[in-house]
DNA sequence: CAACTCTATTATAGACTTGTGACGTGCAGA
DNA sequence: TCTGCACGTCACAAGTCTATAATAGAGTTG
């Protein structure tokens, strides 16, 4: 009941501030072949993730500092990692929504190990086989012509020069230029970027996608990245 | 609630013998958008399984004439399509059976209609960001002689030059070229890509059927790809 | 081949989308 | 409190789709 896949060890990282819950879990995933990272608030958690790129990460909503749905919705921005939310019972709303808003799975406390052993398998299993999304990027740094984005430091620049993007703008490019060539719905964006909100107007995508055209520059019958798709939503073209 | 993504509306088949449970499990789907196709026992499950290549499937482990633990087996040895298992509390040795079977997830009957949802979107979203596994399509990209559909960029191009295509032209072709040497009924295609409406002209079918047999430079004496089907509907032939 | 049924084609009015400028609200720092 | 910033919403004009009606054409049947 050890380990099947004889390679690298995948990495676990588990973001938990409980500690006899991350105790056992440590253990038990240890046990089963995978190394184990661990952090016990939001913030480390992402630092991690970003210095580890784990192949799975296993998250509590209740955290210090930063809540598991911030840390998702962050992380569900800048890879595809797999993500299996813990959430307390009683935290239904909170399940969905963790859901909605980008993680993989969900597992209420308290659980059996051995289910949950069973849902780290089986999302690394489907992991495999999708093709990881190492597009354009390196180091955490994204790149498309002229136009780079550093994820890490939340900069981005255009031909060298630093462009300032709001908050919410960066976001939104970064998740644009992280998936180069895929069409996004408004819905999808709203999913994402925004989280598990619902009464966001779609047409607020459409106007946080001007205010980056018009950082970018684009317009003046320059070429447009960020490409319209009449009837669906948006596509970032390199 | 639900998304304004226009494409072929995603098809969910359900395996489930117990009425009581199909007919929930069906409103609450349909409610979601989705297009419902069911199954009360193994076998038929396969069959619409194959006829209907769904984007998921919904399978209870207790059925008649076969189990769903085989229909799994067969049906994963034949597609990737996501498949969820239900199972009776009690079942806890098959559930973990069922998964490194390879379904992709399960829920324990009884279990929350909101749950079930949540966890059918989760598992949809994955699938949408892994290649597709059906028919001539390699990483979302549909191909058909010198005619090539991205699904995931909503493009579409014939012999290397772009077909611009209005929403549901690219609908429609990409139904079609999704299924090819399937026959479809006008109503089937009503069904599929207008989605809800209901008061939809059939004949509506045959003008968007123009719009791309012109754009794909069919007519002049061309072989058809989209090939009229008297009396019945349209096929894809490639 | 005549009658009938189903399909292709065309034009068009109306519905739907999107880009854009303006506005209101809430919040953080001065 | 005042000020500036971020950002969600609105309203409207310009463009773009698309459902349908109408008509011509093709196929089928007896």
């Amino acid at each position: 009941m050890t380990s099947d896949a004889k390679q690298e060890r995948k990495t676990v990282l588990i973001v938990e501030d409980e500690d006899n819950l991350l105790a056992p879990l440590t253990y038990n995933l240890e046990r089963e072949g995978y190394r184990v990272v661990t952090a016990t608030d939001g913030g480390e958690g992402l630092e991690l993730a970003r210095e580890e790129s784990p192949s799975l990460v296993i998250l509590d909503i209740m955290l210090p500092t930063m809540d598991g749905i911030q840390v998702c919705r962050v992380l569900r921005s800048e890879s595809g990692v797999p993500i299996l939310m813990l959430t307390a019972k009683g935290e239904e709303l909170d399940k969905v929504l963790g859901l909605e808003m980008g993680a993989d799975d969900y597992m209420t406390k308290p659980f059996s190990m051995r289910e949950l052993i069973a849902r780290v398998k089986a999302m690394l299993r489907r992991a495999e086989l999708s093709p990881a999304s190492t597009n354009g990027r390196e180091g955490g740094i994204i790149k498309s012509g002229d136009l780079s984005i550093d994820v890490e430091a939340r900069k981005a620049s255009l031909g060298g020069v630093p462009v300032k993007l709001k908050p919410k703008e960066f976001d939104l490019l970064a998740l644009f230029a992280g998936h180069p060539g895929k069409a996004f719905t408004r819905d999808d964006i709203l999913d994402r970027i925004w989280g598990g909100k619902d009464n966001i107007d779609r047409r607020t995508v459409d106007v946080h996608v001007r205010w980056i055209r018009q950082k970018l520059g684009e317009g003046d019958g320059a070429p447009r990245r960020i490409i319209t798709i009449r009837g669906h939503g948006y596509r970032f073209d390199a």
